[in-house]
RNA sequence: GUGGAUGUAGCUCAGUGGUAGAGCCCCGGAUUGUGGCUCCGGUGGUCGUGGGUUCGAUCCCCAUCAUCCACCCCA
């Protein structure tokens, strides 16, 4: 037994090393979100658990077996939210958001599931989502699929990641197939493994997927969902195909993709990797318009994705795309040589915080020798060493030494340096 | 939930049934106010935790916790 308290298993810190790839990977979403006109919304990491056993499905493996829930002091059943769909469409409802008005929401946090940790698959993971609400064509398909695509292609990830495409139809349609296909199995029982027998109850659409060689011929001639469509939803994939095309976004029909989430309907795609061992979804997404009405509200049409943040930055240090810039740190460390100049340091430290508004500056703290402070300004990765020694001080001058570059350091009065440090920044 | 691998210094890892090692990092010195390279010295460990076998366990055995990988499932 460890007495030593630790981080809950499968949730993870995330150090002063990492945070700022973090950054940088959601100032590219904050940005992204607001070219597209999506709006942030924030709802709380806890809800009524029944909220998520009414969206996602009672019998899905989240539901059944993967939710934090807990008793509140009241009695109440809550939960930690296992994905953010549920909890939009609920906050939307619930403020009127969706009173005869279309929205464009997206949404950035915290998702909980108790699942077995591995690469790419935590406890505690962070997910950015989209919703749209009221709109039912296959436009709003489309820039959905670009959104996200546009992102990869900042982020540089386009040539590393493949969507992969599928539509289950309308929720009548879907049930009709999901019977054709138990049917179908069922006579052929004989022929499903273990696994298989399990799934035909709770989720028989998944038994198409297995890798179980044994069962290849007869899962070849199963009957494929995309031959059951309904009309309708025929024509609404048709159209997202044709506008994918024309916007040069190169997709794999996955007759065989089908979401995990019970809310889903018509639209379904995955933008999927190679390069993160067996977690290989990085982005899912699709189309729920039952989904307001199952939660109590109007009829409304949405579709949305999330992605999994976890997965995409391990992407980006995989694949080495980590911007240098995101990495730099100060633009000037200053040091300060003798008692009277290290009391003034701190002074001089907000003179030029004052200054310079853009500046970063890392003062330094703790004494020490001159040489093990010079180190310490070139371990910090300023650019610059900004000294105050006796004779500085004396003076009333600065001295700029450049880290970076070949260039000889500069004495200058403290006006003077102030400008000179105001050049050399941006 | 199932299976496999691994837990030794802050990090990456050697190692042996008989008092614990390297490299990197950190600190100091060679250089009373000038970093990166080099050289010298130093700090730092209840060998994941608990129990068992043994004269003696970091090593062998059991349990437990954690990490990683895969299954399952999913972001």
């Amino acid at each position: 037994m460890s007495k030593k308290i630790q981080a809950i298993r499968g949730m993870n810190d995330l150090l002063p090393d990492q945070s700022p790839l973090w950054q940088y990977f959601e100032d590219q979403v904050r940005t992204l979100m607001r070219r597209y006109g999506y709006r942030e919304i924030r709802t709380p990491i806890v809800e009524q658990t029944a909220l998520f056993k009414r969206s996602i499905g009672e019998v899905t493996d989240i539901v059944e077996k993967e939710m934090y829930t807990f008793d509140d002091r009241n009695g109440d059943s809550l939960t930690l939210r296992p994905e953010g769909t549920a909890a939009c469409v609920r906050a939307a409802m619930e403020h009127g958001l969706l009173h005869n008005q279309t929205q464009r929401l997206w949404y950035q946090g915290p998702m909980f599931r108790h699942e077995r940790p591995q690469k790419g698959r935590y406890r505690q993971f962070h997910q950015v989502g989209i919703e749209a609400y009221g709109l039912d064509g296959p436009d709003i398909d489309a820039e959905v699929i670009l959104l996200s695509a546009r992102l990869w292609k900042q982020l540089g990830l386009d040539a590393h990641v493949t969507l992969e495409l599928n539509s289950l139809g309308s929720p009548e349609a879907r049930t009709a197939y999901r019977d054709t296909l138990v049917a179908y199995f069922e006579r052929h029982h004989e022929l499903l493994d273990e696994d298989s027998r399990r799934r035909l109850s709770s989720n028989p659409l998944r038994i198409l997927d297995s890798k179980n060689p044994d069962m290849a011929e007869m899962l070849a001639d199963a009957p494929q969902l995309l031959d059951h469509l309904d009309e309708a939803s025929r024509e609404h994939f048709e159209a997202l195909k044709a506008r994918l095309d024309a916007a040069g976004i190169a997709y794999r029909i996955n007759p065989r993709l089908v979401r995990g989430l019970d809310y889903y309907s018509r639209t379904v795609f995955e933008w999927t990797t190679t390069a993160l061992g067996s977690q290989g979804t990085v982005c899912a997404g699709g189309r729920y318009d039952g989904l307001v009405e199952q939660l109590g509200g109007k009829p409304t049409p949405a579709v949305g994705f999330a992605l999994g943040v976890e997965r995409l930055i391990l992407l980006l240090e995989t694949l080495e795309l980590i911007p240098a810039e995101s990495q730099r740190g100060p633009d000037a460390y200053l040091l300060a040589m003798g008692e009277r100049a290290e009391r003034e340091a701190l002074l001089l430290g907000e003179q030029l915080r004052d200054a310079l508004p853009g500046l970063s500056l890392q003062v330094h703290c703790g004494g020490g020798g001159f040489k093990s402070q010079i180190k310490k300004a070139d371990r910090s990765g300023a650019r610059l060493a900004l000294i105050l020694g006796e004779d500085e001080l004396e003076q009333g001058q600065l001295t700029i030494k450049y880290l970076r570059e070949e260039r000889e350091q500069e004495t200058l009065d403290q006006a003077t340096a102030i400008d000179r440090l105001g050049e050399r920044l941006d």
